[in-house]
DNA sequence: TCAGTTTATTAGTGTAAGCTAACACGTCTT
DNA sequence: AAGACGTGTTAGCTTACACTAATAAACTGA
């Protein structure tokens, strides 16, 4: 050992917050995350991934089950947390006080998240009025570590007359997000399943109260998560 | 080779941004940065900094004469200015938008400035209204690289009697800007040189028109950058 | 001018993180 | 139950950038 002692708490390295990210979205739902799923996440080679779970697991950030994947501890989790609530304060700055549309910012988002201070963000989300979502509609988690659990459901699967709020999408790809943008598909909407043709085709909504309908093809509507709006909510414009 | 092309024009990394920063610092009044100094600033070894200027000269960002020092070729200056461009883009951002202390701007910026786009910059220096200095009265480079070359004397080398406005401050050091704010002693301010006693000894100022004085020592009279005040100003309140 | 000091460079090592090629494990199919 | 295939891991290499120890060049003062 060439140092007596080696630094107990080694601040994170950009590529392990970057790990820790996309191994908390991957294991979200469930279970654990594969290595092949986090190598395409990442844009990196598998071995790559074999690699740096070793270190992520001796530094106690994920428990890995060789050939079978991984999970973030606790701590690995507050991380991971950490750093989604960076990103999402972010991407809402960067909107509401820069000028940037909400196809734009992830990229940004991105890399300033690995740089800015916790100081500084929490300065952006005074300034923001300590907000719940972020411009796609995901929660963000709190200075503390909570982050909102929400029961939402894709419009793929929301039955023909069925009333939604549109409340996340679930995509950072800038061409459909300026698509959905342009008709009129951000969070808050409300929506109307009016027709779903032929067998698991594209589905017919229309803006609700008032809004003309639009189409769209499976593979969107899976990526437009959504709620089923309260009855006290009903028909009241939007605070 | 693995790769047929060695890729031509890599990104700069946070490193290389920083050596160029400090070089074109070190090398601005007059002649080479050495070694030594360079290392000294970036509080690095002095063979890591021999390894560097290798790198540095192979891709033609700077000039070095072994034994003697480096100079910035001009497109290691055109990098370095744009570099401190975003640097103090940066902290006027900061101070102004975010409520940043003066004191406190320098190491957040120092992060930053190595993650943000330049559109990110340009789209910061719009809501500034295209500022011309930051907040301790440094020169903004322009995006295309034009940085102004200002005429400007120490505090502690001008006569008594001398009229004076502080334009620069020339220290990062977070307790000494706290205590110049303290003092009033910020950008933009009017001075009169009112005594210097005994021999080189602490000089005194008033902080013009009719502002207290002040005793400043000859080491922080060395920071403070003034210039004479031109005729057509004297007395008139700030614009 | 020459010895001694200061400063710069070279040599060799370490760590983080990527890669390719080769090998190992699990699962799925017949 | 046995291959065959896909996915995971190991081995070994590369680049960027730091470090220490050893060497070389340049300066300086008697």
């Amino acid at each position: 050992m060439s140092a007596l002692t080696r630094d107990a708490n080694p601040p994170l390295t950009k590529s392990v917050e970057d790990y820790l990210k996309v191994i908390y979205h991957l294991s979200s739902q469930g279970g654990f995350a594969t290595t092949s799923d986090i190598a395409g996440m990442l844009e990196v080679a598998p071995p790559s991934v074999s690699g740096m779970v070793k270190r992520l697991s001796d530094t106690g950030l994920i428990e890995h089950v060789p050939y079978r994947g991984v999970q973030l501890t606790a701590q690995g989790r507050r991380e991971a947390l950490r750093m989604i609530r960076r990103h999402r304060i972010l991407e809402l700055f960067l909107t509401q006080q820069l000028g940037y549309d909400w196809d734009g910012v992830h990229a940004e988002a991105e890399r300033l998240e690995h740089a800015v201070s916790d100081g500084l963000i929490e300065r952006m989300a005074n300034a923001l009025g300590q907000p719940q979502y972020d411009p796609h509609g995901d929660p963000i988690p709190t200075a503390a570590g909570e982050i909102e659990e929400t029961e939402l459901m894709p419009l793929a699967d929301a039955p023909v007359g069925a009333k939604l709020e549109l409340r996340q999408v679930g995509t950072q790809d800038a061409a459909r997000l300026r698509y959905l943008a342009d008709q009129g598909l951000t969070p808050g909407v409300l929506l109307v399943v009016s027709d779903r043709q032929p067998f698991n085709g594209p589905t017919t909504i229309a803006l609700a109260p008032s809004g003309d309908p639009r189409i769209v093809g499976r593979d969107l509507a899976q990526l437009l998560w959504c709620r089923e709006v309260p009855v006290e909510d009903r028909g009241r414009p939007a605070t």
